[in-house]
DNA sequence: TTTCGTTTTAAAATAATCATTGAATACTAA
DNA sequence: TTAGTATTCAATGATTATTTTAAAACGAAA
């Protein structure tokens, strides 16, 4: 019982249930704690309720690509993510390795090799990320866990509001411009609609800001976009 | 353009001379510089005399087991190693990942998947890539990151201001005629509105310059145009 | 010194962009 | 379904940037 509490967990993204079985036997008797989803909605929603140490994602989900749901997870999650496909093309083993997939497995695969690479990857990302919570003045952002604190109490953003404020903090002290920001959070094709964006920098700066009229952290840059510091 | 300077190196340890040639081509024109050793001692001594940002590494070499080289390099090497091999055993598999293996290919591999897997790799292990800005003097700037420090603190440009200041840095040290100026900022058809320039000039010098009246980087050849130093 | 072309400085008018608000719509969880 | 929340969208005034105008200062040459 003690163990459980230093058990890795793993979130497992896959509509085939034997698969998923196949999946937690394995990985439970090997140690890891298994939470699982069969479609893209739920294995959205419980990562970001509670976020895994790795992600098994499955490419052929029923409600939307598994592609998809890669680039979503990766607006503001950071630790490793496993793709799994019956795929063998190598187009998509591209694809999601260059949309930040931290590997990819074709099925049937062998477990042993499985567990070798979450160990690998679980491995590899420990090492980069010796680095959260960060510290902006009274603000505390821890990434991975998805909180934020401005002066020691919690702030609850929507999605939105933490997807933006995952962007600003990844490029801390960069200017962003308008154009780059709704591309990546409301994707391609609302370049123009600068509007979402004044309306949700605005949101962050009255949840975040000791002085939202005067700015410390969300500075604009008139005519260009805005700057995180 | 991409500057030969900006290559990352890639180096290839394999005793296979047809490998070696077909990775050395598909990296070259995937701009990569490339290094190659035929056998491990070779691999060795060139990794530790100038490490690359990534290794590629048979598992087969003639004089020692691409298992040990990876164990010897992982003493002292933490950037990406990738495996190629003709062994597609699980316990190699395995052994290569859990020895700090970045990834596992086999023979014969897609290029294409190898590339992916290269960049997927190099953008892990970047944690650490601090792009320096250029100084002059007090001053701080990083056409990148669209930031401009005096004395430390931020500046705040306006468009024009910044278009101008990015001007003036790369051509750093020249003088800069009114007319390539302003149909460089303004676009051409407003060549003779020498009046915009003196206007931002001044701008410029009044955030920049420790004593505007008397520039010090901002300097105006007289009937001619500007100089930065 | 005076003159002339140029540059600096300041301040206005104009144009573009931004913040704020609130209502309409979409979404989510009970 | 309904209540509650999140997002989109449009209207408004506020702010900021750019252009334009004008006057003062400068420096070289007569």
């Amino acid at each position: 019982m003690k163990l459980t509490m230093n058990r890795l967990e793993i979130l497992i993204i896959d509509d085939e249930i034997q698969i998923r079985k196949l999946l937690r036997i394995t990985l439970e008797s090997n140690d890891y704690k298994v939470i699982q989803a069969e479609n893209a909605r739920e294995g959205l929603a419980l990562a970001a309720n509670h976020p895994p140490e790795l992600i098994l994602l499955d490419i052929g989900l029923p409600d939307k690509s598994g592609h998809d749901v890669l680039k979503e997870l990766r607006t503001w999650y950071n630790k490793p993510i496993i793709i799994l496909s019956v795929q063998n093309s190598e187009v998509d083993i591209i694809k999601a390795l260059d949309n930040g997939a931290s590997d990819y497995l074709t099925k049937p695969f062998r477990t042993g090799e499985l567990l070798a690479r979450i160990r690998s990857s679980i491995k590899r990302n420990k090492q980069s990320n010796h680095e959260t919570p960060l510290i902006f003045d009274d603000l505390e952002i821890d990434l991975q866990a998805r909180s934020v604190k401005k002066n020691g109490k919690f702030i609850k953003l929507t999605m939105t509001e933490f997807k933006l404020l995952s962007l600003f903090v990844k490029h801390e002290g960069r200017v962003l411009t308008h154009q780059y920001i709704l591309k990546e959070i409301w994707g391609i094709g609302h370049q123009t609609e600068n509007q979402y964006l004044r309306v949700f920098v605005a949101q962050l700066r009255k949840k975040l800001e000791n002085n939202p009229n005067n700015p410390n952290h969300f500075i604009t840059e008139s005519g260009i976009g805005y700057r995180f510091c």
